[in-house]
DNA sequence: CTGGTCCATCGGATATTCCCGATAGAATTT
DNA sequence: AAATTCTATCGGGAATATCCGATGGACCAG
């Protein structure tokens, strides 16, 4: 993870419609949602909400894949990953106290 | 954090003049930097780089501080930590598995 | 108190994002 | 083959973001 995929990463996730999908994702994983069911949950019209879709498969946060005539999407949770990694490793570079207490919460996996 | 909060934050470092200066402060933690010489790394306007720099701060990334005639900029390590743990939240919830290659990355620290 | 430095805000031009309805392609159903 | 379902893309209008120079307030030095 550099800048160059950090920032479609972080634009993706900066906007209601596009951080909800992909947190819905995030809760239906591994079997993922097909289109028409996030397009029902947004609210918004198909077309709008494909434009968001895109904008989070072109960041590497959500994968397709055909199911027949509909198309399942599934959260990329190594995106995720990496994207925290990268927003965290500037912290651990030289002080590994800012990083503690992250680590510390997170423990509750 | 929640939405309302984790949206600005994303939004403030889903741009690269701003993502670099956030992580910048970051690695100048706990001295900070005078907003000139933010100025200066950006190589931007100075009108430009305050408007970016208000951008962090409404988002709560970035504290200042007076310093005579200077203001002095620090990263608030805290609001990262909480955004995070506001995305890795989702997935601890129902499948601790998802966030465990995450946790053991963050063990360098 | 005068001049200089540091920074925030205003005004305005350009570029980008966001939303929708309409259209079109792909796949199943009848 | 025709109709239906599912999704991506196009075209365009409204809203927002981004950039800069200019202005002004706060502070310090002389």
């Amino acid at each position: 993870m550099n800048m160059d995929l950090a920032l479609p990463a972080l634009a993706a996730l900066a906007h209601p419609t596009r951080l909800e999908a992909f947190r819905l994702l995030v809760r239906h994983e591994p079997e993922g949602l097909s289109t028409g069911k996030l397009v029902e949950a947004s609210g918004l019209s198909q077309s709008t909400f494909s434009t968001h879709l895109a904008v989070l498969a072109k960041a590497g946060l959500v994968r397709s894949e055909k199911d027949g005539r509909q198309i399942i999407q599934r959260a990329h949770i190594d995106t995720l990953r990496d994207l925290m990694l990268f927003l965290a490793k500037d912290c651990c570079q030289g002080r590994a106290e800012l990083c503690e207490p992250l680590l510390a919460e997170l423990a509750c996996c």
